[in-house]
DNA sequence: AGAGTGCGAGGAGCCATTTG
DNA sequence: CAAATGGCTCCTCGCACTCT
């Protein structure tokens, strides 16, 4: 900053907070009952917990209210609001000095986390020293001032929480927009003519047969290879991959067409996508090919039936299809021009889906990005 | 249908070195 | 000399399959 604001000072992290370090526990001193021993993981909600017994010094204790630093692997500012605990090693506890309001110095270590990789030390596992953390410049303005920020950085954090809050139920009500419209379209077909699914189409599992099955012979550069994971992420269309069969992997397994629709019958159960190139897969992924429907409409109806698993699944033990059940399944089969009108119109809907997606994505994102650009600006006295 | 596997990221243990 | 600190190494956990 060029010029800082009337009455702001020039500060280091040291001049303002002091930082204390958790106490570092052996294994074997981490027990099932006692006083609360509260890790990283507890404070990013996770709620597998140790206790101790010990009897320790009074500063290795933290209590409601109070403010706390995650200095290894994943960073950021904790106002602890549990019971009495003893902070492990890797978290510091920060205690504000007289001249620093404690939310205001809450807001800074937020405001700090995000440029806090270009300050740490390691190789695979990443930590700030306390060193350098009492050396992170601050910019501070009387406390009068600092009292103003934090109860304007409420207010606004406030708004924007709840519109993030909002925005995030929205963009999960428009992913299951698009679900609901096609379940209604399938039950108000109920008077169509029904088949099974190995009349209309061919219905034949994946191969791979040579083992192991990560046999650097399988693999080179010439034939895509599908996995169960790829057809889950493909968004309609399997549009990328990773890896590819050699000449040797490809006489072990098939090669399936463009268009082929993939259904997942082992691990993700139940998920379907459209080849969007030549492909090979493995037998837990089917490939199915209609006679004379129209793809898009049988893999829209495929997708159906994936909802009515996942219900199923809910209530059943576990998900469970095999190429038996997939054969047998019946699939409404109206007349070719519905099919075509149906197929046509819901791509369409679902191209919209996208787009509202995306917007919403990006509004989410704006969020995000104006909470960060506030912070920014709360520490240079802009606000 | 449950057990097993491989993997990567996150998280914790621990000890040599530094500090006071 | 004890306590604090830095940071390297190893472990754990959860995911996404994969096998039996």
């Amino acid at each position: 900053m060029d010029k800082l604001p009337k009455g702001w000072e020039n500060k280091k992290l040291i001049d303002c907070i002091e930082l204390i370090n958790g106490r570092a526990y052996k294994q074997e001193e981490l027990l099932d009952a006692g006083t609360p021993v509260l890790r990283i993981q507890n404070l990013n909600g996770g709620s597998n917990w140790y206790y101790s017994n010990l009897e320790l010094p009074k500063k290795n204790y933290c209590y409601a209210g109070e403010l706390l630093f995650a200095w290894s692997a994943s960073f950021g500012p904790y106002i602890w609001s549990g019971e009495k605990a003893i902070f492990h090693y890797h978290i510091w506890k920060v205690i504000s000095k007289q001249n620093i309001n404690e939310k205001f110095a809450y807001y800074f270590l937020e405001h700090f986390t995000k440029e806090v990789r270009n300050h740490t030390v390691g190789v695979a596992m990443f930590h700030i020293t306390k060193s350098k953390m009492e050396q992170i410049p601050i910019y501070l303005p009387p406390l009068p001032e600092q009292i103003r920020i934090v109860s304007k950085l409420d207010t606004l954090f406030g708004r924007i929480d709840k519109s993030i809050a909002l925005l995030e139920e929205n963009i999960k009500h428009t992913n299951g927009l698009t679900a609901s419209v096609l379940e209604e379209i399938f039950v108000d077909g109920k008077n169509w003519e029904r088949q099974p699914l190995n009349q209309v189409a061919k219905v034949e599992r994946g191969k791979s047969k040579h083992r192991p099955r990560n046999d650097q012979k399988l693999f080179g550069d010439s034939y895509p290879f599908i996995q169960t994971g790829d057809v889950r992420s493909a968004n309609k269309y399997i549009d990328k991959y990773e890896v590819c069969y050699s000449e040797f992997g490809l006489k072990q397994s098939r090669l399936w067409n463009k268009g082929t629709i993939c259904l997942t019958i082992a691990a993700n159960i139940g998920d379907v996508a459209i080849l969007g190139f030549d492909a090979c897969f493995p037998d837990s992924v089917v490939g199915i090919t209609p006679n004379s429907m129209n793809n898009e409409f049988l893999y829209y109806y495929l997708k159906t039936l994936q909802l009515q698993l996942d219900k199923k699944a809910n209530s059943a033990a576990q998900k469970n299809i095999n190429l038996k059940i997939l054969s047998e399944i019946d699939v409404p089969v109206p007349s070719i021009e519905i099919q075509n009108s149906i197929a046509d119109r819901f791509s369409r809907l679902e191209e919209k889906q996208f787009q509202i997606l995306s917007v919403q994505q990006s509004k989410l994102n704006y969020l995000k990005a104006l909470k960060s650009s506030l912070l920014d600006r709360a520490f240079k006295g802009e606000l």
